[in-house]
DNA sequence: ATGGTCCCCTGACCGC
DNA sequence: TGCGGTCAGGGGACCA
């Protein structure tokens, strides 16, 4: 479920209520995730959180000696609930701050991560990650450079966290359809001009989730940990057979890499 | 190097 | 109301 604008909208939520505690506690209930969790976490108890960071949908808690890395997959959520709150089955990972706040992990699917990065190393993971699309910099021309020599789907270009990071299978069809672009057109063949217009859909899509799901920042403690930004209208993505909101042709859904793919054939070119 | 496929796991949903 | 099949938004690993 949680793409960027999840992780951010989770990142907001938790940053003032944690700003200036220190880590108290760690509770691995469940360690098997998508890798094991690691022991080494423990190495942040007693050190106060210095920063909460995101990077792509990695949320990244930064300690003086090292940084515990939470991916929330496909099925997680954090929410802060007071630590005497009983864990639920899928309650996998508390970490329990000073003041009386822990951070818990719930994660049916266990597709997320929580990982450790000793201070001053980068996590693998985290090594070769594109450019952030919210980045200031980030524009077409960094799509171009990338596209030069990419004949697959610029689908895919948009997925391929190499390239630009956090645009999940929703968004990147979210974002064709704003900048009028066939899934299927190979990634060279889409003009500068385009990529200028499809860079923009990608910020816009992604500043307007977020913005959606800043309304529920202020129920985050004791919520359900999920942002309410569901509610978001997506023009395409879900809609097979439905009107186009733009021209009224139906939807269509295709399968791209493995990925479900929606978008009007006559809109996107 | 790139793109396609598979898979980790549980839950929701659909048709019978 | 139960059962089996299908699908799911992430993303690394593997393969051609």
């Amino acid at each position: 479920m949680p793409e960027l604008p999840e992780v951010e909208t989770t990142r907001r939520g938790l940053a003032p209520h944690l700003a200036g505690r220190s880590l108290a506690a760690v509770a691995v209930r469940e360690a098997r995730l998508r890798w094991p969790v690691p022991d080494s976490i423990e190495g942040a108890i007693g050190r106060p959180l210095v920063d909460l960071e995101r990077r792509a949908k990695y949320l990244l808690f930064r300690f003086a000696t090292g940084t515990v890395l939470v991916h929330l997959g496909m099925s997680g959520s954090l929410r802060l609930v007071p630590p005497t709150l009983p864990p639920g089955r899928h309650d996998h990972v508390d970490l329990a701050f000073t003041g009386g706040l822990t951070v818990r992990l719930t994660d049916p699917r266990r597709f997320g991560a929580v990982l450790w990065a000793p201070a001053g190393a980068c996590h693998p993971l985290l090594a070769r990650l594109g450019i952030e699309p919210l980045d200031p910099t980030f524009d077409g021309q960094c799509l171009v450079a990338a596209a030069r020599r990419r004949p697959g789907p610029v689908k895919s270009l948009l997925m391929d966290a190499r390239v630009v990071v956090g645009v999940g299978n929703i968004y990147a069809s979210e974002a064709l359809f704003r900048a009028a672009i066939h899934p299927r057109r190979p990634a060279r063949r889409v003009a500068q001009a385009r990529y200028e217009g499809l860079a923009r859909a990608i910020v816009a899509v992604l500043s307007d989730a977020i913005a959606a799901g800043g309304t529920t920042l202020r129920d985050f403690v004791g919520g359900d940990g999920r942002p309410g930004y569901f509610e978001q209208a997506l023009a395409v993505y879900g809609r097979a057979g439905e009107p186009c909101l733009r021209c009224g042709a139906p939807l269509r859904r295709e399968v791209i890499a493995a990925r479900a793919t929606y978008f009007c054939v006559r809109c996107q070119r």
